[in-house]
DNA sequence: CGTCATACTTCCTTTTTTGTTAGTACCACA
DNA sequence: TGTGGTACTAACAAAAAAGGAAGTATGACG
């Protein structure tokens, strides 16, 4: 419960601009600094909680679970606990989140094109 | 000039990141509110500031200078000043940001086919 | 009873992003 | 001299995202 407001503007332009198109609401689903990278590591494989921190540079416990658990959410990803001690969890990528691996490839592609042409652009 | 604490990490976690992957490099780039709606807009055509502002629902003036000051600075909007009064000034998208449009189509249709798969999941 | 390992949670601070308000320069034209 | 239209800019405020430090439940094992 965040105090906000009434008249806010902030929430409401991100509201409408959802709504309003496909593409803004996916990169609300995608956006912030961890979930592509979590994606892109749950795409060949399951993963533990566990092994998704040794695999993502410098995230901590709490950022982790707060990007899986909106992923989670969003309908990317699946999660299993198994009823061990200690405990289990597994994460793996939904159809959706499979569905969506060419894209991420092509913005990766997209990436590294444009980082070397800008790098060596004169000026 | 703002004042930051020497041992921040959030910093430091987007450029470790960014030279990590081409992927989150590029998220860097389009991320944001307006953004990936600027380069959309753009596609078909050249637009001046105020027919973007008049097609960009509840853009202020000042998000609008920044997003394009950005996009300009990051070579995927070229920026054309006529030296007019009132002034004129238009805005077209570069080679590098023609290059991302594909990218931007799959995840709009992406972002549709997946909102109403979860709209209209039962539970 | 104390320790271990895993997968978290809670409370709080800092940093980043977005929005609000009120301006400015330019020159033609009335 | 005053108004009009365009494309901004500066100072400030609010909201959102990210990070830090410490604590919790579980049950096997010693």
């Amino acid at each position: 419960m965040t105090t906000r407001k009434p008249t806010s503007t902030n929430q409401r332009n991100r509201q409408v601009l959802d709504e309003y198109c496909g593409m803004t609401y996916a990169l609300h689903l995608l956006g912030g600094r961890w979930k592509l990278l979590i994606l892109y590591k749950l795409e060949q494989q399951k993963r533990r909680f566990s092994e998704l921190k040794q695999v993502l540079p410098h995230i901590t416990d709490r950022m982790l679970t707060l990007q899986l658990r909106e992923l989670e959410h969003d309908g990317l990803v699946a999660r299993t606990v198994f009823a061990e001690v200690p405990p289990r969890v597994e994460y793996e990528l939904t159809a959706s989140g499979h569905a969506l691996s060419p894209t991420w490839k092509s913005l990766e592609a997209w990436g590294n094109t444009h980082r070397q042409a800008t790098e060596t652009m004169p000026g």
